[in-house]
DNA sequence: GTGAAAGCGCTAACAC
DNA sequence: GTGTTAGCGCTTTCAC
């Protein structure tokens, strides 16, 4: 199991091991002989550069460290795509870590990271605060995605939470909506903002008696006991708007329990655009976010100070786009009526 | 920029190197006084112990490496959470990369991953042959998952999906269906075995003129293309058996499209049991793996290769249960009358 | 063109 | 208890 080292390769090609190393990167120092003679021994060896030995001696692990919050979330898919995609491009190579969801594992995942001495790092949506990310970049270039950060020293890149939830409103109240609520996504990344957004338009209508919020998160199960919570309160609304995708799909599944009908009865509303949302059978209106733009920006952020030395801490807001789909419609003459 | 080394925090706490590197891993050879001053010094400076040197120098990286070919199939986030908790709880930490459904790409993630030299290789349901993973295998403790492999030198681990596959003919058949037909997966990791078992138990039926599978692959798109197939044929079948869940989504998103109804005009099942089959909207019958088993067993394999010294390869077989759920029913009159 | 030598940050004998 | 020393596998001057 004892692997082959540049030192095999040297004595079996019949060079030094440092022949062997400028042959290996492909400097053109070498006579064609010698390259030849260490190609060969390389592959009749088996021979696999190790990572571990040269990050140490250059400086520089050509990996992109990417802590994923929740990789239940098919959201992140495509920014892991996007990542990966513009790694490569740039001959990084992205390596990701699971937070499972836990604050503790998050920060773990991260200082894992740390302590392979990733070149740079991007943690997706963390449920853990930003200081843990702070203090992470103050030994590596960090990228946040997905939460904006109130500390000005570090990177991030998010959609605009707040006007995405702004636009969910408009959309609602534009079709006659005004009993509007708010199933919001907890401690979730960009979930405050969504539900800053909420209440704002919310005001702007002249609806501020009617903003009602009720505890959520980031799973299929905050959606579902969102939504029970509010059709059981016997103040049923005309609309929700459920904080991202995945809940929605909870409140969705409630509804069809309780034989409510979508949206004859109730519209709802989620937030990502998740692929799923698309299907005919869930024909979710939602919030499009630009994902894998989103994991192309965090690695460009991440290069720009690598490669070109930027300094100054850089935030990057994406737009959010209203998509109107089926399960959101014109507030029904007996949805009115009930309420009245 | 620059990290802290343990010489410096060994200046700093006024003793030697070595002293440092005993008291950050918990020995009790050192003093109170030491381990005291030392502690404080690493906390000062912000030391973090540098993986790759440590790594080096133990021939031991503590990583284990985890090539998942495709992050859009949700059923591989469980298989995940399953990894990463066997693994944390062995003192390992996992390490993912992406394979992005590309071989060449697959290919090159692993390679990265010897590269790092991690401990040991999960290779997650690999588009790729196996040959690049019994390659691998020969320098490192490697298991497949997903994929049976015909080498005998590799551990694996799976479901039974030939066995799978017959579950879902058998159900179909008790239900009163003949004309089964099968969307298979392509060259995704499983799908000639349920293939298999869909033709075999076919023939066990008495239905070997009815055996009638059309291309398809492990995406939506593929689930849509197939399906349409069927549907354009002119020789609609009374029941489908899709290879997984998500292109049975995609199926029932063409099913939906064309009017047709499920179960009432058309039974189908899928297969994985992925969380979102469970919705009320689809409520797909489908097949079960025990997912959050099979990345447990996948680590304990490597486990035993790397903590007990096994040596003779081991493949797992984990048993398939068929879920029954409401989009798979008694053939209608109608259905077999217009088949008549 | 090619080789010798130093050293990246750490651990593991082995002294004392 | 604590320090000294010799590498782990590689890259990188700097000679020749």
């Amino acid at each position: 199991m004892k692997q082959p080292t540049i030192l095999d390769v040297a004595k079996r090609a019949g060079v030094s091991k440092s022949l062997v190393s400028l042959a290996m990167r492909g400097s053109d120092q070498v006579s064609a002989a010698s390259r030849q003679a260490i190609f060969e021994a390389a592959a009749d060896l088996g021979y696999r550069p190790n990572a571990a030995a040269r990050s140490l001696v250059r400086q520089r692990s050509f990996i992109l460290g990417v802590m994923l919050s929740d990789l239940h979330n098919p959201f992140f898919a495509e920014v892991v795509d996007g990542i990966d995609d513009a790694a490569l491009t740039a001959g990084y190579r992205a390596l990701y870590n699971s937070g499972r969801r836990s604050p503790q594992l998050e920060a773990e995942a991260i200082e894992t990271l740390l302590e392979l001495r990733v070149d740079g790092l991007i943690v997706a949506a963390p449920a853990i605060g930003p200081k843990s990310a702070v203090a992470a970049a103050r030994s590596v270039p960090t990228v946040v995605v997905g939460r904006a950060t109130r500390s000005a020293e570090i990177d991030c890149v998010t959609n605009d939470d707040r006007l995405g939830g702004e636009l969910v409103v408009d959309h609602l109240v534009s079709l006659g909506h005004r009993q509007i609520a708010h199933i919001h996504g907890g401690s979730g990344a960009g979930a405050h903002p969504r539900r800053t957004g909420y209440e704002r338009a919310m005001r702007r209508h002249g609806l501020s008696a009617e903003i009602r919020s009720v505890a959520g998160a980031y799973t299929e199960d905050a959606g579902m006991r969102g939504m029970e919570e509010l059709l059981d309160s016997g103040d049923r609304p005309t609309a929700v708007f459920v904080a991202n995708d995945i809940a929605a799909i909870g409140a969705l599944d409630v509804l069809d329990e309780y034989g409510l009908r979508v949206p004859e009865d109730l519209s709802v509303v989620g937030y990502d655009n998740t692929h799923i949302s698309g299907r005919h059978r869930f024909d979710l209106t939602t919030i499009d976010q630009p994902r894998s733009e989103i994991g192309y920006t965090a690695v460009s952020l991440l290069l720009e100070r690598l490669d070109e030395g930027r300094i100054e801490a850089k935030r990057v807001v994406l737009a959010p786009r209203l998509v109107a789909r089926g399960s959101s419609a014109r507030v029904s003459l007996r949805a009115a009526a009930e309420r009245a």
